[in-house]
DNA sequence: CTTAATATTAGTATCAGGTACTAAATCCAA
DNA sequence: TTGGATTTAGTACCTGATACTAATATTAAG
């Protein structure tokens, strides 16, 4: 665990990847990797501006908190800018990098459909279910630090199934494309 | 923000789940909220098993970090249960109740979509991009607490184009199908 | 009404993981 | 060898707690 004999500069860079990597290190396991009084470890965190354990603690769980709601399921994927219930909307999504490959910056696939479909159950006023989907594209790689436009349409509405149309595009390019059938669930639960 | 009146029983009731919905609140915050003391908030918390704000925060910022990692790109949705690269593999997702719709417990696709899309990924040995998608479908609605079996299989190698079927199962049920059309990153970027 | 049990509050010591500051010691190079 | 950079030491203080003791309020029962 300890790494001797390193300067101020190769220490400090080391010390931000540690933190970087693991965000969770006291000060004192920080000195103890590095050989060095804690005090230094402060004064070097001071010089780097990297906030004490606490707050980046604090910024991880509230950072991931409200991620994982919006991601994980609650709500919808990027921002709502407009809405036309039952008829169509938009909605933009920043594409950053914990969206993306590491090596390659490409955003994962899973976002922009997620956004997608986030959307498309958004322009329907119901709880619904996915129960089949057709024709998506992915028209071009798109990486990371973007904004993705979506476009979604509801082309046709039969009973409780709705026939919608989703378009993302990236600067006037279109990205992605993708049409969902979502059934009402209220109708659809009691068939079951 | 002060709710005065409440019983032992009510306000414990009310503690938990004003902790569950903020899990960020310190025990002051709380006991100006009941308006009772700070060690009244305490005895609270030990009778209920809460633990203090510091551990509340802690495995917010654990759990979700290794969630996000797992669920935000990083790795494979899903847990990869069997690996034959460039040929098949064999993945399960237990899907909770954070994937699925709060009224109606339906998994949202995104995930059952991600699970399909990671494992594709995962068979085919290079970083890639998805670029065309095509047939996608959702037999039956999926609801929380089941385990999904996605099975995927390189059904084709055409260069740096790989296409994966990916099938996956609810107790010998499908439930979702999917070509994806993946194209490695090595060749591809430098055709950029 | 009084008493006993229950619930609440007060207060102290202690802890972890820090900040902010001062001062001393050590290193390293010209 | 001297001076600046670097590192270490030490103190006071902060927050949000735990753990504990003791006192006070509230409530229900006899």
């Amino acid at each position: 665990m300890v790494r001797k004999g390193l300067s101020k500069r190769e220490r400090q860079k080391s010390l931000e990847e540690k933190i970087r990597k693991d965000p969770f290190l006291t000060d004192e396991e920080l000195s103890e990797y590095f050989d060095v009084s804690i005090q230094t470890i402060r004064l070097d965190r001071m010089e780097l501006g990297i906030p004490e354990l606490r707050e980046r603690m604090r910024s991880v769980a509230e950072g991931t908190y409200t991620r994982v709601r919006s991601l994980a399921g609650k709500e919808i994927i990027g921002e709502l800018v407009d809405l036309d219930l039952g008829k169509k909307g938009i909605s933009i999504l920043e594409a950053d990098a914990s969206m993306a490959f590491e090596k390659t910056n490409v955003v994962r696939g899973q976002f922009i459909y997620a956004q997608a479909e986030s959307l498309a159950i958004a322009v329907i006023d119901a709880d619904v279910a996915l129960i089949g989907v057709a024709n998506i594209k992915y028209k071009q790689p798109v990486t990371a630090g973007q904004k993705l436009v979506a476009q979604a349409e509801v082309v046709r509405q039969r009973g409780n199934k709705y026939f919608v149309w989703v378009k993302i595009k990236l600067r006037m390019q279109e990205v992605f494309r993708g049409k969902f059938i979502l059934v009402a669930m209220d109708e659809w639960e009691k068939e079951e």
